[in-house]
RNA sequence: UGGGGCGUAGCCAAGUGGUUAAGGCACCGGGUUUUGAUCCCGGCAUUCCUAGGUUCGACUCCUAGCGCCCCAGCCA
């Protein structure tokens, strides 16, 4: 691929364009930004969206030396654990992307944070208060009224600089007193009417241990990190837009040597899922799924797991584009990113889902022909494979139909097929369990003219089908994994809870599937199309060693089921 | 009813006073095909939330209205 193609002509979104306009006036040398999750939680396809927006600025800007720091925003002990900071640096590592040296913490900061909070006490813009938490919200008044304020919104600086020192001495009890920023009690903007930036909490942090035990709020703590690492745009998303005001109000009153500047963004929105953290712990503590990793959640490590690529992953946050207004975006733009990576690069194997049994009456008993099978259709250095053929197959269940239509190209009785790198063969008869009404054994005959598929005689066949030795084949365990939600929208719905909308087909499981030979060593993790089914992977938490449980990724499109669909 | 945002096709999204209003997904036709896949070709907004106004000219500027999202954590 040329780099040059991959530039001509995308257009620049809304953030590239400042980022660029800053470059050329000369605003800034560089480009630096930053990935700032919680570590209180998997990351999800929604952080790959910004993940890619900052690391993809970061790559794009190289040149110039811009960078991107991952930096971990953990000011509340009471949430955060190490292994989420270990499960987040790998999923950002296995999208592709790389901080080098920049790996940081905002507790890495809390010493400095309490030297700028000391400031701006000493300034008589921030004082301790020992309103309860109940009390400060009744004195915050409401959106259309203004707040009151504080009765000790005006102690002197002396007992507020004693006081915050007690408060971080520990002298006060968790919940007893805060430090607030003295802004304005009548703002209509809520978040500046006197935010508390430090509360009292005695916790243990996952990194500072039993060091504090009064940590920064977000807002006091998201702008001056950024400073303090020299970001030049912090990007997050649109729900913090009403919180610029204090970010920038922080910054202007430390008169910092720098200001980075807040670029807010839609944040991502998909149909037939969920998004939000709540609900996917919810969907994982109550076993409506196998844990963060189950391949239907669209968690980073169960898109891994579900067998999507990184590639496919980033080429769809590009995809759907950068913006200001909320949105939702069609599961059918994630799923056609993973076709389309897969397409060229996935080798193709032959595995029959629901397997029925077909016999070429006329095909010598006892015989195993090996066939010559393309690994890939459109690419032959993918090279080929030997297929072992035998008088007993299984073909798939939905490829037979007593009284088919005009229009199925598959098999019927008297009608002909080809069986994918096989021989032509036309059904003569089929056995049929008439208590059950299931097929139970198809009869064909076969036409030694036609080995490998086509016909010398030019006849046409308009359908194949794929097929698994009897003899040869493995017998193997496959998921196929759908949607998780039946509803386009499921928490759209007020008073209606979303798990009402789960897709009770989201998740099937076929023991007997019939597998071609070589699929028994096929490395778990590796995708491969299943020839007219889908593209797979072996599951690699459930796989052992040659005995591979099958998980479909997506589907292949199926214009016959629309199709049918229809009618 | 306060404040902050946002309205271009079914879903995303370019467009920044003069273009036939990009592109992708979806959808609908047709062609190729030993995967009903892939691929290829064609169609798909006389109109940009609505109504006025400015202008030779408006999706782009102005005014008024309508609709949707976010904000009252000692969460991030």
């Amino acid at each position: 691929m040329e780099p040059q193609e991959h530039l001509e002509e995308k257009p620049l979104d809304f953030i590239r364009q400042i980022v660029a306009e800053d470059l050329q006036s000369g605003k800034h040398k560089t480009t630096i930004t930053r990935f700032p999750p919680e570590p209180n939680g998997f990351l999800h396809i929604g952080h790959a969206k910004s993940i890619c927006l900052n690391f993809g600025i970061a790559e794009e800007n190289k040149a110039r030396n811009a960078r991107c720091h991952l930096r971990f925003d953990d000011t509340n002990p009471s949430k955060e654990e190490t292994v989420y900071v270990q499960s987040i640096q790998n999923d950002v590592k296995w999208l592709g992307y790389d901080w080098g040296e920049n790996l940081f913490f905002a507790s890495d900061y809390f010493d400095q944070l309490h030297e700028f909070a000391i400031q701006l006490i000493k300034m008589g813009k921030a004082y301790v208060c020992d309103l309860s938490a109940d009390e400060i919200r009744n004195y915050r008044g409401t959106l259309t009224e203004p707040g009151k304020e504080s009765p000790y919104r005006n102690r002197s600086i002396e007992e507020n600089l004693d006081l915050f020192l007690r408060m971080t001495n520990g002298e006060f009890a968790d919940g007893s007193r805060v430090l607030r920023a003295k802004i304005d009690m009548a703002s209509p903007n809520l978040n500046m009417r006197d935010p508390v930036i430090y509360r009292i909490m005695k916790t243990d942090h996952h990194r500072t241990g039993d060091k504090w035990c009064i940590y920064p709020m977000y807002d006091y703590t998201h702008c001056l990190s950024d400073m303090l690492e020299g970001i030049t745009h912090s990007l997050c998303t649109l729900e913090f837009e009403d919180h610029r005001p204090l970010y920038d109000w922080v910054l202007d009153e430390l008169e910092t040597p720098c200001h980075p500047r807040q670029i807010e963004f839609a944040r991502l929105n998909l149909t037939y899922t969920v998004m939000s953290k709540r609900k996917l712990l919810q969907l994982v503590n109550e076993k409506y799924v196998d844990g963060w990793d189950d391949p239907r959640m669209l968690t980073i490590s169960g898109l891994r797991r579900r067998g999507y690529t990184p590639e496919s992953i980033r080429d769809f946050c590009q995809t759907i584009g950068m913006g200001k207004k909320s949105s939702w975006i069609d599961m059918g733009v994630l799923e056609k990113a993973i076709r389309d990576d897969l397409d060229p690069k996935a080798p193709r194997m032959m595995c029959v889902l629901n397997p029925v049994k077909l016999i070429i009456d006329n095909y010598p008993e006892g015989t195993i022909e090996m066939m010559e099978a393309q690994n890939h259709p459109k690419n032959p250095e993918m090279g080929s494979r030997q297929l072992p053929f035998g008088r007993e197959l299984y073909i798939e269940r939905d490829d037979f139909m007593e009284d088919p239509p005009k229009k199925f190209h598959r098999l019927g009785p008297g009608r002909e097929v080809r069986l994918r790198y096989g021989y032509l063969v036309t059904c003569v008869s089929y056995d049929k369990d008439e208590t059950t009404g299931e097929i139970t054994t198809i009869h064909c005959t076969y036409d030694p003219a036609t080995k490998g598929g086509s016909a010398p005689d030019g006849r046409k066949v308009k359908g194949t089908i794929h097929w698994v030795s009897a003899e040869k084949g493995i017998d193997c365990p496959v998921r196929l994994y759908d949607r998780l939600f039946t509803a386009e929208f499921p928490d759209a719905e007020k008073g209606v809870d979303f798990k009402e909308y789960l897709n009770p087909q989201s998740k099937v499981v076929l023991e007997h599937a019939k597998a071609e030979p070589a699929l028994a060593e096929l490395e778990p993790g590796k995708q491969v199309q299943f020839e007219r089914t889908g593209y797979f992977c072996a599951d690699y938490v459930e796989s052992e060693t040659g005995k591979p449980v099958f998980n479909r990724i997506v589907t292949l499109r199926d214009s016959w089921a629309k199709e049918q669909g229809k009618s």
